[in-house]
DNA sequence: TTGTAGGCGTTATCAC
DNA sequence: GTGATAACGCCTACAA
């Protein structure tokens, strides 16, 4: 069944038959009855999205592209948090949002979701530096919305001041006397597996390697960067089990995110360990389990910023827009100032 | 900038460039290479979605309907889990998820988003008995996977026996004495709000009816069946405030959900009532949290009925296939005996 | 190994 | 108020 099929079984052309469902006003209401019943008797169940999106070449759905598992989505509680505010904004416009894989894994960058899909917009969540799924989605026509104001500065983005986020952290740190410092990061090995210490230019996620720049601009003395696999806590708790175990063990560690930070937290109370007296412990992004776990970290509008993002892929304005959130230096009970 | 003008510009055809986008093994190494070349050149960015969706009938895309607001996916325990279990599997595959809105409270159901999304396949959660959605999928020839076993029971299907959940729950609290049951259900009003005696005929959605269905079976003496809005602990809350304030207040409680019924247990321990010993809470799923707050509830593999769903979503075959999972009554410290 | 031709299902434009 | 026609961009027999 088709427009075509059903506008010869009526009698009437294609171009009515399609009127009747996208513009009632230009027919007579007793013929898009007719026509309506019509297709209901002969089981057309309206027109089909596949030739639709050719024809109009809109989709009605955005894209979220995400360089984790899909689960990912689910489980991280930024990404929950920046999703459900980037899905109550366009599901007000009648917009679906699809969670498209990314596999880092392969040797060869892949991008066969992007390619493939079928979308209006699309917004990648913590792309990796030189990846190019930015630069695909562009070439094919796909409004693109970054969350980081450095892999495309010219294009639309939502971001907060990475870097900044970084120097707030250091500054409070080395105010505090700290000057033994370990940095956890993310990499894409699995959670709480081997630990690996890394040069600057191994993090590869762009808001990631700002913090660090930040972190690295106001810290003195020795600053390690290490990581345990992916955003976890199982990567942040066998991070701070292994600087522990060292001779010389850090005075303070910082997790480039909640996650990673309140994994080490717990960690180290697991081991005995007296935090902040002992060693501090500092994160970033203020997620709920933060704050329930007296964390100090850079708060950022999560939900606020997933609303932002929301609203420029809607908007079909073909200026680039650019939106700066506000960071803030929370300090709660896991820093103080640094041992002997 | 198409596969036409792009070959126009290499004085080849049409097919050749497809082929060097789809079928790498029809052509030279060399004229594949000189193809992507000038397509790198010139920015084209690959095969069109839209024109190729059309052309093969197949977008590498599953939908999943949500009959909350969207945001509902990330929030609920139950989703949450489901959802994980889903996208692990589909992912695999390389095909992503569609996050699809239904907008319940208009008059008209709103079956929008199924007209308009370009999937191959799609599932519903907690689809309303009489909602045109799945119908509507069917006519359309998306394959159609529910998660109940009434709605259809001839398709494919990935569900428990949920009236027999409802009648372990009912034979746990009649043997145990109570005489005197409150239902929590979930309606789509606004979460805690009003509180409001139903008729059974009054619960929508079909998996929660065949619970009811499976509780009146079982109970004997008053039940009464009450909602205070949607699926969340506020509604829980509100509707055991509300039972417990009344001259005969009931015996014992049971959340249609464990959200609905966790928002009960919180409500009833505020209030200062005993649980078991003034009030019995019962619920049903076994989230995380159920068992983490000592709820007696009917378990089911939540995980594992997502990983289902969604190996059955990528499955090609024409032929439904219908999987039932286990379903086990967990006995734990929020029922006991009926007081006096 | 490469080219030709037809159609996937729709809708916008224009004429009547 | 209604109908004819021409793309939209692509893939796949099949022929060369």
């Amino acid at each position: 069944m088709t427009v075509k099929t059903l506008a010869a079984a009526l009698g009437v052309s294609p171009a009515t038959v399609s009127n009747a469902y996208n513009r009632p006003d230009q027919l007579s209401a007793a013929l898009r009855e007719r026509i309506l019943a019509k297709a209901a008797e002969l089981g057309y169940a309206g027109p089909d999205a596949a030739g639709r999106a050719l024809r109009v070449g809109r989709s009605e759905a955005v894209g979220v592209l995400l360089t984790e598992r899909l689960s990912y989505a689910f489980s991280d509680p930024f990404a929950v948090e920046f999703l459900s505010g980037l899905s109550e904004v366009v599901e007000q416009h009648g917009v679906s949002v699809l969670l498209m894989p990314l596999s880092l894994s392969e040797d060869e960058p892949d991008v066969r979701s992007v390619q493939r899909a079928s979308i209006d917009a699309l917004t990648i969540l913590s792309l990796p530096a030189d990846h190019p799924a930015g630069a695909v989605a562009k070439a094919r026509g796909i409004r693109l919305v970054s969350t980081d104001l450095v892999s495309d500065p010219d294009g639309s983005w939502v971001a907060i001041d990475d870097e900044r986020a970084g120097v707030l952290v250091g500054e409070h740190l080395t105010g505090l006397g700290h000057h033994d410092v370990a940095v956890v990061v993310d990499t894409n090995a699995p959670a709480g597996g081997e630990v690996v210490e890394l040069d600057a230019d191994v993090v590869t996620f762009v808001d990631y390697a700002s913090r660090l720049r930040g972190l690295r601009q106001s810290l003195t003395g020795r600053v390690e960067v290490i990581s345990a696999g992916h955003n976890a806590l199982a990567s942040g708790a066998a991070a701070a089990r292994w600087l522990m175990h060292r001779p010389e063990p850090p005075t303070a560690i910082v997790g480039l995110s909640d996650v990673l930070a309140l994994g080490a937290l717990t960690a180290l109370t697991d081991l005995g360990y007296a935090v902040p007296t002992d060693v501090s412990v500092c994160g970033f992004d203020d997620i709920a389990a933060a704050g329930q776990n007296d964390l100090t970290t850079v708060a950022q509008p999560i939900g606020e910023r997933g609303r932002a993002v929301g609203r420029l892929l809607v908007d079909p304005e073909a200026a680039p827009r650019q939106v700066l959130l506000p960071i803030e230096l929370v300090v709660r009970a896991s820093t103080g100032p640094a041992p002997h």
